[in-house]
DNA sequence: TAGATTGTTAATCGATTAACAATC
DNA sequence: TAGATTGTTAATCGATTAACAATC
């Protein structure tokens, strides 16, 4: 299989983790093999943009057939590296923090949260979910004895930056950032920011353009119905448009 | 002030909250007036594509001078919405809907979540920081009689668009949607899906490309002292270039 | 006024879509 | 083989960057 090299762009990795999640669920239905232009009636994605993003990787399909459903779920994983296990630790054990370890330990297989760190001396000592919650002092020696890939930081914005310093000193190779900040880290580690903010604002935003398009119809019925009284009122051919 | 009717690219949107926490930034540092050259060093955006943004808009800045971070800062604001109030529902009061609603309380103001509701009877009657958990069977009556704006849907995959076609029904405007599914919902209402598992996986693809990168330089690194050692070994100047 | 910086048009770059030859 | 569908090149579209005239 040709493998090409060419740096790939960030807009078709964001779209393979939603090439495996309709990949999954046509394994449930027992479905073995759907060609791109299925493929794409089913995502929404064009038939030509599938096939391009998926030969940024190799020759999966075959022609005249199409694509091995469990073929390619195989090899889209491998892609995104979900056929290896990853460490992770989670900076901060708040509401969010504790949520976002529960959520990833029961649905992201391979992804496996060992500790939680905190300053909070009320919450040092008890644990989640079996992880237990740990000094947040000893997060740099924890990180490098038991080799952890991933920190996870759901720390207040002010204490973001420091958190995320001490992770790439300790080694780790990714940080999956919840905190509203925009981190800074060298570029031998990985970051993931989810501004969960940004997506409210940017729903509010689309709720407003639906709100003003939904306005602005209603005034143009309005006015159309207003004309058409006029219209009414006088006598028919009155006004010629001559 | 002149506005633009064209439509705007949802790259654009998705910029402005990011625009609009460096203003906070800025404001909170005493900061009066920021020109797009300042505000690109520190944003991280070219200076050109700044003012493009803004001018989809309105024209925001004054000649000779850059733009004021308050009247900035107020005006995309009022383009996300985020001057207005909003009435949210929770659906699905788990930990991850716990948690999400008690960050949406104490971050986001002008967001209110005013019930919750859930299927599980254990939770029902119970409550989130004061916010009441409601039998989900009483969902469309409740979002029609207190006109919710807003419905979070945080249940599990399978029952995600039921719950989603009960809230269009009811008559919400917008969803925040952090099941793992891709709803369908009517144009007229606005959608933001938060596929949290998308963004780990995208974590993971970029964590393996930076190992396989510094695989191949410490592999190159190699070779380069493999030669160089060959070299050492043969008299000097023997194996000459011609 | 001169200097600075915007608003806006033009040029470039990159991503998506269309078309079709290769091939199963 | 004929039909189907991929892989890939070419065309189009859209977004970003550069350049500069307008103007504070």
């Amino acid at each position: 299989m040709r493998r090409k090299n060419a740096k790939i762009s960030n807009a078709v990795i964001r779209r393979l983790p939603r090439y495996r999640r309709y990949l999954i669920e046509l394994q449930k239905k027992g479905v073995e093999k759907i060609s791109s232009k299925e493929f794409s009636s089913l995502i929404g994605y064009t038939a030509s943009q599938i096939r391009q993003d998926l030969n940024n990787f190799g020759d999966f399909g075959q022609q005249g057939y199409g694509y091995s459903v469990d073929g390619l779920y195989n090899e889209i994983s491998a892609i995104l590296g979900l056929d290896k296990e990853y460490e992770m630790v989670l900076i901060g054990a708040g509401n969010l923090g504790q949520a976002i370890s529960k959520y990833t330990i029961h649905i992201q297989q391979g992804f496996n949260i060992v500790a939680a760190f905190e300053v909070n001396p009320d919450l040092i000592g008890k644990d989640v979910e079996g992880i237990p919650i740990l000094d947040y002092e000893d997060l740099v020696d924890y990180v490098e004895k038991n080799d952890i890939d991933i920190g996870i930081i759901c720390v207040n914005q002010g204490n973001a930056q420091e958190v995320a310093d001490r992770l790439c000193f300790a080694g780790v190779k990714g940080i999956w950032n919840y905190s509203l900040v925009d981190l800074e880290v060298p570029g031998r580690v990985a970051l993931e920011s989810v501004h969960l903010s940004d997506t409210l604002h940017s729903l509010a935003y689309h709720m407003n353009v639906k709100r003003k398009e939904a306005e602005e119809k209603a005034r143009e019925a309005e006015e159309a119905l207003e004309k058409e009284e006029k219209t009414k009122a006088a006598p028919a051919g009155g006004q010629a448009q001559a």
